[in-house]
DNA sequence: TGGCAGAATAATGTGCACATTATGATTTCA
DNA sequence: TGAAATCATAATGTGCACATTATTCTGCCA
């Protein structure tokens, strides 16, 4: 590249970590997606290919998909799927439940008038969803809920550790059915919370924000083998570092 | 997992991922043992230097920490030391408070007789401890105590992720007096703890937990400003890669 | 035919060299 | 003298080449 020398002050770092977080994203994006089975191996060579990107770049990508618990890494051997047995997603869940019960009982304790609107305006947009039958904004809103309530405790590194705790917990939903996904009984449920919340009645918040949890994870429990195996090529067809669709 | 039928022999792994360990380790501890203050800069060429390893060993094991969340980067700047504000510590102690009172109500439901010996068996170590003014393995044992009782549960995700909470938590005190570390008034309030878990009494159990994890919050919040920096060869003397003293 | 050993191939891991960027020192001009 | 601009140095980021390790294929032999 032609490069002018004086380069005054503050550029937008021309790629590279904005290349990095893309090229994350689009792994993570084909794994929520559900396009990659659970065991699938992920070459690195390949991966560069179709991303259209170098392989350290991958590297990367596939070193912090680790850390962060999303991949499990074999030394000398490669990065593959996690397979995700219901007794892990039990576990997840159960220690979601800690939290939120916690969360709805504090909320009810104490929260500030522009929190309680935030609430309404969130059960409205997912009701409006609902009648829309507008199912993908349903599914985003259905897990934005959880993560309002967590915010609303003003706690940040709450808000961060359940977020990680539902994208995990729901990962298990696009590995064995995404097309099931958005039919759960979500909306109504959110609804009563919310509404015990308002209500300050801690006791029946907490019970509440418990049913749905078992009520979600025994939906879950529900699951039927994956079918069959599907190439690196076809998984990542549609999905690029460079566009975000 | 993948599928590993033909396991030939396991080497012990010539230096790879050890060694990784290895620098990792090496850069926690130093950190533990407060020897970098906040806002300290890591410089890979001066940590390859002293830990007598490649860059980019040193590279990976800095990424690896910031992925944890132990220290900070800067696209092109360097990675830092963080800088704990004591409202995050606030914060983390009050995820802590909603996990652990939930583990010891549940531990009051239903814990088998192990666990029960298993429970007497840590008090017990830790009033040894006192009596024989081993304040180091006091400090030990008062971070295993909360470790223990997550265990307990059944839930392995949990374990890992209150592991990963206590660290945090507990940074904050190598950062600022590590001198001042081992005379909480942990032993006592631990066998409190115990004693209400196995006359199971939730209600108390829960009570005593929110109180111990008050008054460390409260004991952590009376904190000095830390002393004048130190080099970063300083700080590694006596810290190998190599050998763990 | 079935299994096993060895070679060929492909993927992972790592050190190195270089480009890019920040930081500190020095000079110059008002 | 002071402040801004420029140059020099050091640190970070990245692509590449090669070593090591795993996997697949092929031929051999019982």
């Amino acid at each position: 590249m032609a490069q002018a020398h004086k380069k005054t002050k503050t550029r937008p770092l021309k790629g590279d970590v904005a290349m990095d977080r893309a090229v994350y994203d689009a792994i993570r994006r084909a794994m929520l997606m559900g396009r990659l089975l659970p065991g699938t191996k992920l070459r690195e060579p390949a991966l560069a290919r179709v991303l259209k990107v170098s392989r350290e770049r991958v590297r990367k990508a596939l070193h912090r998909l680790v850390h962060e618990g999303w991949l499990e890494a074999v030394p000398n051997r490669g990065t593959f799927m996690p397979v995700l047995t219901i007794e892990e997603v039990r576990e997840i869940y159960d220690i979601r439940t800690m939290l939120e019960t916690a969360i709805v009982q504090r909320l009810c304790a104490e929260h500030s008038a522009p929190a309680a609107l935030r609430l309404k305006a969130h059960v409205s947009e997912e009701r409006q969803a609902v009648r829309a039958d507008d199912r993908g904004r349903l599914f985003g809103l259905s897990g934005e809920f959880h993560i309002l309530l967590a915010e609303l405790c003003g706690n940040e590194q709450l808000s961060m550790l359940l977020r990680g705790l539902l994208t995990r917990s729901t990962m298990h939903f696009s590995l064995s059915a995404p097309e099931r996904f958005h039919n759960c009984a979500g909306p109504h449920d959110h609804a009563d919370i919310v509404r015990a919340i308002l209500a300050r009645d801690a006791k029946k918040a907490a019970k509440l924000m418990l049913d749905h949890l078992l009520g979600l994870v025994e939906w879950q429990s529900a699951w039927r083998p994956p079918p069959d195996p599907v190439a690196l090529e076809e998984a990542f067809r549609g999905i690029s570092a460079k566009r975000q669709a």
